[in-house]
Formats: structure tokens, sequence, C-alpha cells
DNA sequence: TTACAAATCGTAATGATTACGATATGATGA
DNA sequence: TCATCATATCGTAATCATTACGATTTGTAA
């Protein structure tokens, strides 16, 4: 996703400009990979000294709310990165070092839906763990 | 699993007989299906009533290393049941309800390994989420 | 029955996330 | 430009799952 494109969901759904949420943005754009709320908190701590728990958090789920964020959990804390963009469904494998993914374009979900007769399905999560290229 | 099967996984490492620890089996056996370290703490907590957190984790976590109970971690939280038994690498649909699980004998790694040259893959998770039909 | 390592207790610490009253600040229109 | 006001942020405390640890108890083997 594009910055410019994310700046005007905010606008166009009536949130207000920040420069913080501006940066928040840009954090993600140049980071592209799944990052923390830690980790974007040290990052803006650079600039904004005492900047609150409340700030981050409400702009990582506002964020995720408009789907410019997408989210993942990995090892019991919340990771996020800017949504794909790519408009199939599809799945990713993550990088354990970097964070940085690489796209799964098959689903397995269409090659099992058929043994789910009298199941609700309401979602599910396929992901791969390991080491990218430039990490290994 | 079978609980004698667990109890012998105990004995054979070296670890002590206590009725602590085969009420905590009896307890994933009867429930059948993943459950929390809160849900267990609060079944013990009717026998023992000042059962400590400690015993709690530290049993958990000694199955679990013991191959004895399998986790996953669902909505922020870990959950864990008996291990399969299965001895075939397999994935689960999870009711959101109950928490009863279906196999599913596929594994999409299969399918998918080839597009991965040159990167080192560690471990992949696979899991459906819904409702079970008598949860419907 | 004794001895001792393992297990448990009681309780505090930790880390991520959420909550909330007080204050500051973008956006809008007069 | 200025006044207004809803939104955004701050400062800080609360919450929740999990971990930590010294003191005490207990299962096991000699
Ligand atoms: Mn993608
Ligand atoms: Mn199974
Ligand atoms: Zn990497
Ligand atoms: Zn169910």
């Amino acid at each position: 996703m594009q910055l410019e494109q994310a700046l005007t969901i905010l606008k166009d759904e009536g949130y207000k400009y920040t420069e913080k949420r501006e940066d928040i943005l840009n954090f993600f754009n140049k980071e592209d990979g799944y990052r923390t709320a830690s980790d974007l908190l040290n990052y803006l701590s650079k600039k904004y000294s005492g900047i609150s728990y409340d700030t981050i958090y409400r702009n990582l789920h506002l964020f995720h709310d408009l789907n410019i964020l997408e989210t993942t959990e990995l090892g019991g804390e919340k990771h996020f990165r800017l949504s794909c963009g790519h408009d199939e469904h599809h799945h990713h494998f993550i990088c354990k070092s970097c964070g940085k993914t690489k796209a799964i374009e098959s689903c397995p979900m269409n090659h099992i839906r058929q043994n789910f007769d009298g199941y609700y399905i309401e979602n599910h999560k396929f992901e791969v763990y390991g080491l990218c290229p430039s990490c290994l």
C-alpha cells in the first residue's frame, strides 16, 4: 500500500492529519516487514520523547480497522505491517530475523473445504516461518 | 494419547508422581479440546484451594516438553490439549466455541516447498477456525 | 526412617496491552 | 484571523497472562 493512499483513507474517513500519524506510516513503509508496537514506540521516541502508549496502540488499531495495516501474532506479541495491496487472498512466508515476507499465492483451504460439511468455517491461518535469503 | 502412556513417560524420565499431575492429565483427557492455563487453574482450584501459578505453568511446560501436550496460540493466549497420538504430520480445524478439533490430513507445505529455494524453512502453522457441528 | 532432590506454595515481578481523566491541537466556519 | 469543539495526545495507572523465586513440603530410593 502507498503512503498517499493511506493518508487519503484517513482523510476520507474524517480522521485528522497529524505528524505522528504520518511518521507511523513512514515507519512501516521504510521497515517493510512485520514490526511490534514496541518497535514503533522506540522509533517514535527519538523524535517525540514523551509519546504515549495510548497514541501507539490507538493508531495501530485504527490503521488496522481501516485496512491500512495487517497484523499477525508471533511469539505472543502482535506484529504489524503495511497491507500488501494485492487483492487476491493469499498467505505469507515470514522471516523470523528481519520480519520481511514473501507471498504464497495458493490457499490450502481450496483443497479441503469439501471435508467440512456440517462445520461453519470462519477463518484460517497459514504462515510459514524461517529465514529469508538475505538473512541466511 | 492415553493417560497411562503419559504417566509412563513421566516415570521413565525420572519425574515424580503427584496427584496434581494425574489430575492435570485427567482434566485434559476429559476436556478433549484446547484449554488455557486459567481453565486448568479453575478446575484444580476446586480440589486444591491454594494451588500456585507456578504449579500450573511448570507442569504445562513440562508436559509440552515431553510431547504429552500440544499447544497453540489463540487470541493472544496459549491453549493446550493432549497430543493427538497420530504419528503423521497433520493440522487441525479448531472449534472456537468448544475447543475441540478435527484433523486435516493434507499439509500445504508439500505443494509450495519448491517456491522457497534459497530460504530456510523452520516451521509453519496451518489452522482452520470456526464452529463444529455440535456447537452450530 | 532418613536424606535429598524435586515439587509446590505464596507472592512478587514482568511485559504487553488497555483504560481514562486532563490537556492540547487540527479542522471548520464565522 | 479567530473561536469552537470534536479528536488526538499525554501521563499514568490498571489489567491480564506469564514468569520468577525464596521458603516449605513431599515423593522416592537407599
Ligand atoms: Mn502479501
Ligand atoms: Mn490431530
Ligand atoms: Zn529476512
Ligand atoms: Zn465445537
